[in-house]
RNA sequence: CCGGGUGUGGCGCAGCUGGUAGCGCGCUUGACUGGGGGUCAAGAGGCCGCAGGUUCAAGUCCUGUCACUCGGACCA
């Protein structure tokens, strides 16, 4: 290569040849250009002109763009596909999660996702242990419509003024205009009364416990996977009861179940609360949450719950008779988990090499990786200790070709909680290498021994996914007295922030305004950490989460 | 809805001031390998998001449009 001066000098020299050369071609393809037969010819004379004239240019520069053609080796490191850093680059970090351990493939609609065998059977799993709580509890499953006359949507005022702004509407059947347009549900209230109306007449007919596995829809302008899609897998609970006691006690119990859900099944800690007034589902008396703290400081609603008293059983004339013989409105609870859930294990329990699953819900709980499967006994034997560790969790062997390394990386990205690694020196020693997806850690297991000790692992990794999310979260937790302090926190340190407040919706507004901080909820675990509202400096009896959510 | 970024083989990208569409990964075939994304060899694969326009000539310039993405606003 030529130093550079001289590199910049011949330069100069052969831009002013490229400039003469093109002025030349130019002149030149004028004068014949009239002859159309041959004016592709001459385009294509030029062409050759000007490309043995940057040639050379690009030869003597021997910069930057010669790079690539004389030095094609220099390109070929090792490009392995890998995703970004959480460190680097949060969301992009997610969304490659979400691609790459194949969850998802996005579709032609916007913000609508394709979910791949392996996200839907994540959901199946979730699905299949809360169907079953809620079955224990008394519920049943139906399947309403999913449309919604405009009429029925509009009868209760909160409810339509809160959901109005993203409701798609279908407006033709065919190619003929409807008397009256279609909501595609949002969710089910309105369907689920208007159905109560006609079904429930006596005190006997009470509680009615019903629950249903759909779609919703909600045209959201910002979309992400799992996170905020426009349409969403989910269930909705909808009950009716006789009291406002009874309603009550039903909208903590759903609470609990998802609450419980959380932290056994998916190993991911929650804040059980309330919502404030402004965080209120529209058209409720009462929204209950459950609030997770993701691995950027971000919080997420991660189930919801919510008591509407007789309000929306008045707004929908539901009446019966009760045990006098007077006509009496019953009361009316709702509750929710959806798709989003899956967003929330993502954030909750992934790392850099991807995903991490909690068992419960993996659809491989443990994969078997044969090492040096050509060599003579080793499948055979691989086989044999499939067999025994698929009697006790979802297992997979993988007999594909590509080499181990790729194997390991590939399961990781996946999230598969456990991997077992069994190859001729493991047989020798009648043992296989178990490495927890949790936390690396490598464990030696007699195969004599794995039966009992999977589900053991299997254990311990449940739980220790939940004591570092548990630890991270009360390292991300953080208390505020005043408005200077709750900006300052809000503004450095990504997490919780626990402060008083005096219950007034203004204080409320002007911190998220101030500092950029929603409620998340009024913890039912109220713990005092000042007297004073952290915004006005009233007296304040109410502690309240406080953060960024999703 | 407002603002920024990006659309080029399956994926990630290069293509500077318009001039014969390229690289890496992946894929296919074969051989050797195999305990952390292996090596070598030979191959296949491209309406450059879509629609117009400027030009002799457009991946490149202009206009429109669609999608993805980030941030904000809105919203569970």
């Amino acid at each position: 290569m030529p130093p550079e001066k001289v590199a910049v000098e011949t330069t100069i020299v052969l831009n002013q040849i490229i400039c003469f050369s093109r002025a030349f071609v130019n002149t030149f393809l004028y004068i014949f250009s009239k002859r159309a037969q041959t004016l592709k010819n001459l385009a294509k004379l030029k062409g050759l002109l000007y490309n043995t004239v940057v040639y050379l240019i690009n030869e003597t520069k021997g910069g930057t763009r010669s790079v690539f053609c004389t030095f094609p080796d220099m390109a070929k490191e090792k490009l392995v596909k890998s995703i970004t850093s959480m460190e680097e680059d949060f969301a992009k970090w997610y969304t490659d999660v979400v691609l790459k351990a194949d969850l998802i493939d996005y579709s032609s609609v916007k913000g609508c996702m394709i979910i791949r065998p392996y996200g839907y059977a994540v959901w199946e799993n979730i699905q299949r242990i809360v169907d079953g709580m809620f079955k224990e509890t008394g519920h049943e499953n139906v399947y309403m419509p999913m449309f919604i006359p405009e009429s029925l949507l509009q009868k209760e005022k909160d409810h339509i003024a809160g959901f109005a702004p993203e409701v798609a509407w279908v407006t033709h059947g065919g190619d003929e205009e409807l008397e009256e347009r279609l909501c595609v549900r949002p969710t089910s209230e309105t369907l689920f009364c208007d159905h109560f109306k006609n079904i429930v007449h006596s005190y006997r007919d009470l509680p009615k416990l019903y629950n249903q596995w759909c779609s919703v829809v909600r045209w959201e302008k910002t979309t992400r996977p799992f996170l905020r899609s426009r349409e969403f897998l989910w269930q909705e609970g909808h009950t009716l009861h006789a009291t406002a006691e009874e309603a009550k006690a039903e909208t903590v119990q759903m609470l609990n179940i998802y609450a419980k859900f959380a932290e056994e099944y998916l190993a991911i800690p929650v804040i059980k609360g309330e919502k404030t007034e402004k965080e209120r589902f529209a058209g409720a008396e009462a929204t209950y949450t459950i609030e997770a703290l993701m691995h950027d400081g971000k919080a997420l609603q991660s189930g919801t719950s919510h008591y509407f008293g007789d309000g929306f059983a008045r707004a929908f004339g539901i009446e019966y008779t009760d045990k006098n013989n007077a006509p009496a409105t019953p009361f009316e609870t709702s509750w929710g988990i959806s798709t989003r859930l899956i967003g929330a294990i993502i954030m909750a329990h992934g790392d850099d090499s991807g995903l991490v699953l909690p068992p419960a819900i993996a659809p491989i709980q443990a994969v078997l990786i044969p090492i040096a499967s050509h060599k003579e006994g080793v499948l055979e034997k691989a086989r044999e200790v499939y067999g025994i560790i698929s009697k006790v969790c979802r297992a997979k062997i993988d007999e594909g070709e590509q080499s181990p390394g790729w194997k390991f990386a590939e399961y990781e990205m996946k999230g598969v909680p456990i991997r077992i690694e069994l190859g001729p020196k493991d047989i020798e020693a009648n043992s296989c290498v178990v490495v927890r997806r949790d936390n690396g850690e490598k464990i030696t297991v007699s195969l004599d021994t794995l039966e009992e000790k999977i589900p053991e692992i299997l254990t311990a990794v449940r739980d220790g996914l939940y004591s570092k999310a548990l630890e991270r979260r009360a390292a991300m937790t953080y208390d505020a007295h005043n408005l200077e302090e709750i900006k300052e926190i809000a503004d450095t340190k990504p997490g919780f922030i626990r402060a008083m407040w005096c219950g007034d919706r203004e204080c409320e507004e002007k911190l998220k305004e101030y500092a950029g901080v929603t409620s998340r909820c009024i913890p039912f675990e109220q713990e005092k950490v000042g007297d004073k509202c952290v915004c006005c400096g009233k007296p304040a009896d109410k502690m309240l989460y406080w953060g960024k959510a999703y």
